[in-house]
DNA sequence: TTGACAACCAAGCGCTTGCTTGTTTTTATG
DNA sequence: CATAAAAACAAGCAAGCGCTTGGTTGTCAA
């Protein structure tokens, strides 16, 4: 189950406060969408999981759409506040990049939970108009933070692309990770960014 | 629609040949897969759109999923000779890099089909024994056209990383590009692959 | 012209889907 | 203990799903 979803306190989003209940169901949600994907992901197999008909899962959230789209919201807003939290306090851009990519790999390969796989991979699951609201939830903290950094290493001179172009080309090294690494390979996930940062990183 | 399953004389694949009207059926429904992915793609939109009746698909493949994984192959094999025709006669292995990159870019952001697009997302769309079979027709020419390629620049030095994990990192690099790189935008698929190769391969 | 086969139509079967409704149980609060 | 709200149950509806069946049309070689 996904721990950041499964505690009982969780900060409250923009939608509102997230309930031990929802919690719950969001956790087991979020580990069958990873499982067999959204679409394949039927309402009575997350109630069933989750220890109750499903027909009450709807006293929780008005849609299956809306389970979606709230585990997807406080995974944003958890991401953002590590990336945040991972880059306080370091002063060197360069380290500050390695905290980032670190803490982004960290999300997708962590053990107990999917929230960050399931992010990326069901993305087109969700509706348009949900698809802005984390969007902008992601631009505000996430993406911010990645661009400061980058664009720090930028006018140093130590990026060798366009810090933009960077930022995408990472972004999609990293995410690729997921279908290759493994937990028990040979590689950790402070090894893989360091190889990205070898390879981004003159100097 | 697809272009590569569009025309009427295809080279016969494992499965057995494809008729014009397979043809057309793969071409529509790839293009739906695309824009709104298997499961949410029934088998009257596919029909619809080549022009007949649900039931008449089944006239020409026995499931749904046989026409995903008929799409599939084709669009493997095809990359598969592409690759492979790509790399013909270029002796210096940075050049076979270039491309073999931009071999991939063009097949995932080519105008006319998205076959390339729908391999990589629906991935889990496909049956587990499907998976395997397209994953032994892809080693045998495609990552073999990359191997041989990354391996020759690995011995002469010129790579950055493990030339396993260079083609895991630029594998995503690439196949991210989907998400971000428009058509119209300041940056061409060359122009990609060269910001690529600078920031893997030294000298 | 005829026979054979491929392509397609017309209709619908059996099942699953997300979700609703009305009722009952549990939990928290005075 | 009384009461109300929250949470869960029990049952099922309407719609949509992949796919089947049996018959009709089109094509082309003999």
């Amino acid at each position: 189950m996904s721990e950041a979803l499964a505690t009982t306190d969780l900060p409250s989003l923009p939608l509102g406060p997230i309930s031990p209940a929802k919690a719950r169901i969001l956790a087991v949600a979020v580990d069958l969408f990873y499982e067999r994907g959204y679409e394949r992901t039927t309402v009575r197999d997350i109630a069933e999981r989750a220890g109750i008909l499903s027909g009450s899962l709807f006293h929780h959230f008005k849609s299956k759409q809306e389970i979606l789209f709230t585990a997807m919201a406080a995974t944003t807003q958890a991401m953002g506040e590590a990336a945040v939290a991972a880059t306080e306090g370091v002063d060197d851009p360069r380290g500050a990049l390695r905290a980032l990519m670190i803490a982004e790999l960290s999300a997708i390969h962590r053990e107990d939970g999917h929230a960050a796989y399931v992010l990326v991979d069901e993305w087109r699951s969700l509706d348009t108009e949900h698809r802005a609201a984390i969007l902008k939830l992601r631009d505000g903290a996430y993406e911010r933070a990645w661009r400061d950094t980058l664009d720090a290493l930028g006018v140093k001179g130590r990026l060798r692309n366009n810090p933009r172009i960077a930022r995408q080309l990472i972004r999609g090294a990293l995410a690729w990770s997921r279908h290759w690494m493994r937990e028990d390979g040979p590689l950790d996930l402070a090894s893989l960014a360091d190889e990205v940062l070898k390879t981004f990183v003159s100097d």
